[in-house]
DNA sequence: TATGAATGAGGTTTCATTCAT
DNA sequence: TATGAATGAAACCTCATTCAT
């Protein structure tokens, strides 16, 4: 009766122990020195698991990590009470916010940036990735705030496509990089009058 | 013509030959790529030279290469004619340039990137690198062009590595990680407006 | 319709499955890159009803195709119009229609040397299959085609085989070590004289 | 002053090394249960400088080994009192001889042909390297038999060459897949009018 | 000071086989 | 009987680094 569910349950168990244990390691050493066979070891799952389930090791690894946790980066939330009148003490709550994401993970994103940029296929599915999720973000969020009902759908994606790519270019560099500013309320400032600057 | 000075230019050359054939690996087959027998192979330098030279072989190498190519991105001609009137130009033309420069040497810069954030000692030099370029850089444009002479120098300094820091995240993503803008124009039409935000 | 009947005849069409996967393997990727898992996943059988009809896996198998499949090399028709005047026209259809059934099942004829060489089992097994096969050959011939009459069946049996063992000689190095004739005609005129040495 | 020498002994000494392990353990355990390792941990040699000397390891072992050892097969000697009046001995000689060398070295040769049946490199090699072989050898009988100095040297090769295939054909199924005679005598005297076939 | 042969730890990946369901 | 998820030994190969000359 529940086998297909006991199986199936099982199978879903080590794929989530997989990526929990990558994750873990991203934060614990950091990409670069993550091994297959580190992760097999410390999630007590053995190599040929591993590689049935993400048949190119570490990348395939990071690639599905890349499409499940994209999406924890933007919360909808953040945008469900944006009018026009608190459209700067907002923008600088969402800056402030990811900076913080950042900070709290700080080898992870460090980590995704290095493996886009080693490797042409996470490269390549990159963009696309953000793109979808914005999708969907834009879709949601212009049915609960009439805030974004106004502009074309086609438009809103891109111009949140556009603020997060400046977020974190901007971001990554301050912090993975050399700081741009010396502190952060400057950042945030800065920061925020270039997102205004996009927005109208 | 005595030894010891035979022996130093010798050295002198060793060393240069190392840098040039590290710099046309980089563009020809990426940082990940490059191992330190390969640099010996193709530089015709043995091993243990290198490692005489480079004790840490290729992040040594990686080292010296920052401290000795960043100056090549930057041209302290680009600011003798600059004046209040083609500021906006001038703007323009150093964004231009930068791109130019990164997408000609697109896996060189890739690979700077690339190897200060997986390597702490790289990290913590380039913060100061840039800075001392800047400020070579500032000392030399206060004395050329009366433009720059009004501002103070640790402020004129702040400035510039600010400006640059903006460039390079931008089009490091842009370049490395997923497009920002559909087309040059629009990314350089942004950069300007917040370089000029920046300055005034 | 019974249980044991219907278990009975599913058992025998995976059985059958198995084999012709693993003989459509054999062709398409050839001996040493099928795996046991491979042929599973093409058959839709699972691994573990595989092992439970060739508890060695792969070697079970090509050992059971080998007693399965041998009798499709030699044709007992072809024995059937033979007679003292047509002796020589016989011998090179019989050598032309050898080299062909070769060619088109390169892959398999190829494994099964392959196997044979690698495995002390299938070693011992392959003369006793053939004189088997033979004996049933000249058993049949005997009795259908009046030439084969005069001579004593041990001795039929025994030429048969020389004859096979001589045609698989030739044409397996030519066709898997290297060619020894330019073209088929020298190769099958040099083969037919051979074959008339022995039966004379 | 011998410091290249000393260092190419070296190498050398490795090389051989690497050869004669291969050699041993092909006749210990036969070709497809050596792996680069065995001969690393049997010979004493790093794993690393196998690599070094044999890039493709096993492979180009194997693909060194038959251009090294193929010379061993036929020996001038056998050729230089040869004469019409002794052709028939001499051959039957040569076959004994060559059935001899297949039975001392009977892994040796089992695994040339497994190794050539299986690798499209050696396959495509060996052709070439016999008729190499045979070349040298047309070369130098010519000079010192003048038996052989009547035919054209293209020819000489051709019927050299294909004697040889026709040997390794008969005796390679007859060791190592099934016997074609039951005795030696009734095989050479089969051989000998096979071969004289040939020749005349 | 310069060489480059040699090393071997450590990474990736495969696949026969087992065993819980 | 049938399944297929899970295992892990064992193969492959690379490359930073050492060290004898």
């Amino acid at each position: 009766m529940n086998n297909v569910k006991k199986f199936s349950r099982n199978k879903q168990e080590k794929i989530n122990s997989i990526y929990s244990t990558f994750y873990r390691l991203l934060n614990e050493v950091g990409y670069d020195r993550i091994t297959t066979n580190s992760i097999a070891e410390v999630s007590k799952i053995s190599i040929g698991t591993i590689y049935r389930y993400f048949p190119n090791g570490k990348t395939s690894i990071m690639k599905g990590t890349l499409e499940h946790t994209s999406n924890k980066i933007f919360d909808i939330n953040d945008f469900n009470n944006m009018n026009e009148d608190n459209l700067v003490e907002m923008t600088k709550y969402l800056i402030q916010k990811h900076l913080t994401v950042h900070r709290d993970n700080y080898q992870y994103h460090l980590a995704v940036n290095q493996a886009i940029m080693s490797n042409k296929e996470l490269f390549n599915d990159y963009g696309y990735n953000i793109t979808e999720l914005f999708k969907s973000i834009a879709e949601e969020i212009q049915e609960t705030n009439s805030f974004f009902k106004s502009v074309p759908q086609s438009y809103l994606i891109d111009i949140l496509v556009r603020i997060f790519n400046i977020l974190e270019a901007f971001i990554h560099r301050h912090l993975f990089i050399t700081p741009i500013f010396p502190t952060d309320e400057e950042l945030i400032d800065f920061l925020s009058q270039v997102l205004l600057m996009i927005i109208t």
